[in-house]
RNA sequence: CGGGGUGUGGCCUAACGGAUUAAGGCGCUUGGUUUGGGACCAAGAGAUUGUGGGUUCGAAUCCCACCACCCCGACCA
């Protein structure tokens, strides 16, 4: 992608009353912009973060065989009736049809993926299945505050599980946990598994913590045993760990994700059965499985950055590489810097390297630095005055390094990174 | 939802009862000089000061209502 063309700008000063750094940020690099609060435009380059981050759920969802499909986001207003959450469930947002019916803007999905498991599993040959969705969600949120991380509308993968009986429905929510870490290391977090409470559904469930002083939560975790646990679930102080007798260390933490197991509750309400070999009605068996998308986007900002603006982590990164053309006054080095320049951005795209460059002539150099450090890709190619095509300057804020390089070797190098 | 605060060109701010035509910076347009860390000079375009009402000879400025936004708390399947 060439810098001229991306429909993008980057701000030195936005509002004061812009106090996240994950928005700020955010915000200053053009990624994302503002609507009202907790109401977000994604611009081009939040999009392919936003995108990156999809592609890893569901690459790793698919491969343990969860199904993806796309549920209504309007909600006739008898299912949240039947179930009973129409008065309890207070962030609401309704809507009123032009012929007096009323409709929930989905702020979760049970009311409405219980009905269709219901019209499509009949049998115990039919189950287990795992269903999830990649949608918006509405949450009339009193508060919504601390940039991405909590919005009123945001972007939240939704997986439910169905099962015979608890036995396989604990089996799978062990392989959900396993699968969160995964997704969340790829994204560039260390998230920790963390008991909390199951609010109205079960005794307990299982959040995904990433420790940062942005975060809403308090946990406690075991530094020597893993074990970790919300402050909402714990009645008296208590600073050991339960398991071990470590001290234990109190965090500020986001839950980015969380698995929860639903047990009948909703199959009861909606009479979601099956018939097991004796031909015997059974209640299906259900967990619940959430990654905020667009506040996993915002706890990766508050985690991975430093003074001058965001790192990405490498995968989730908008581009891989910031090609970074300098300008100069005398045309003809301008001239010689732009062939070497377009011939490394074409054999980056030629071998798959995703670029963006910074091709824009009339930006001082200055501009162009502060800038690409504040996007912050992973690696920058600096093609200036003291660097030609044998003596390429690569430089990463997430290794703190500068590489000298030719062309030639680039793609090797590059390659190499993998390894 | 309780408490506190703020609304001024696209963005950030100043002016806080009368100094002029609401000022400056960023950004934008045009021309010129620049370019290894948000360059400089010159000339421009861009505002019914959140909305509605009130007080006053006079309101961005004071008062009331509404709306929006921010912070603290409560809430958070």
């Amino acid at each position: 992608m060439k810098q001229s063309d991306l429909f993008f700008k980057t701000y030195k000063k936005i509002s004061e009353e812009e106090e996240a750094k994950n928005s700020q940020f955010l915000i200053r690099a053009g990624f994302i912009e503002k609507v009202g609060a907790g109401i977000y435009n994604f611009l081009p380059l939040g999009l392919i973060v936003i995108e990156k981050i999809k592609k890893i759920i569901r690459e790793e969802l698919n491969r343990i065989s969860c199904q993806e499909v796309l549920l209504a986001n309007l909600h006739p207003q008898e299912f949240w009736q039947k179930s009973g959450r129409l008065k309890k469930f207070d962030v609401l947002f309704t809507v009123r049809g032009q012929r007096d019916n009323q409709y929930v803007l989905a702020p979760t999905h049970e009311e409405i993926i219980f009905p269709l498991v219901k019209k499509n599993i009949n049998s115990y040959k039919d189950l287990p299945v795992a269903l999830y969705q990649i949608n918006t969600k509405y949450r009339d949120e009193l508060r919504a505050k601390s940039g991405l991380l909590r919005n009123r509308e945001f972007i939240m993968k939704d997986l439910y599980s169905f099962h015979t009986d608890e036995k396989d429905l604990e089996r799978f929510k062990k392989l959900m946990d396993k699968t969160y870490l995964k997704i969340f290391k790829r994204c560039g977090l260390k998230a920790i598994p963390t008991l909390a409470s199951g609010g109205t559904f079960s005794e307990f469930s299982t959040e995904f913590q990433v420790i940062t002083e942005a975060g809403e939560d308090i946990i406690y975790h075991c530094p020597n045993c893993k074990y970790a646990f919300n402050k909402e679930i714990i009645d008296e102080k208590n600073n050991k760990c339960q398991k071990c007798f470590n001290n234990l260390i109190e965090n500020k933490s986001i839950e980015v994700g969380n698995t929860f197991n639903l047990g009948t509750k909703f199959s009861e309400i909606f009479d979601v059965f099956y018939l097991d070999k004796n031909n015997q009605k059974k209640y299906i068996w259900a967990g619940c499985y959430g990654i905020g998308i667009t506040r996993l986007l915002g706890a990766i900002v508050e985690v991975n950055s430093d003074e001058k603006g965001i790192i990405w982590p490498k995968e989730v990164s908008p581009f891989l590489v910031h090609l970074i053309k300098l300008n100069y006054s005398d045309s003809k080095i301008n001239k010689k810097l732009r062939l070497i320049a377009d011939r490394v951005y074409l054999t980056l795209k030629n071998n798959n390297i995703e670029v963006l460059f910074d091709d824009r002539e009339n930006v001082s150099n200055g501009q162009k630095f502060i800038e690409s450090d504040l996007i912050g890709l992973p690696y920058q190619i600096i093609v200036g005055e003291h660097s030609h095509s044998e003596n390429l300057e690569i430089r990463s804020r997430l290794i703190k390094k500068i590489h000298k390089l030719k062309l030639n070797n680039l793609i090797k190098w590059f390659n190499s990174l993998n390894n």
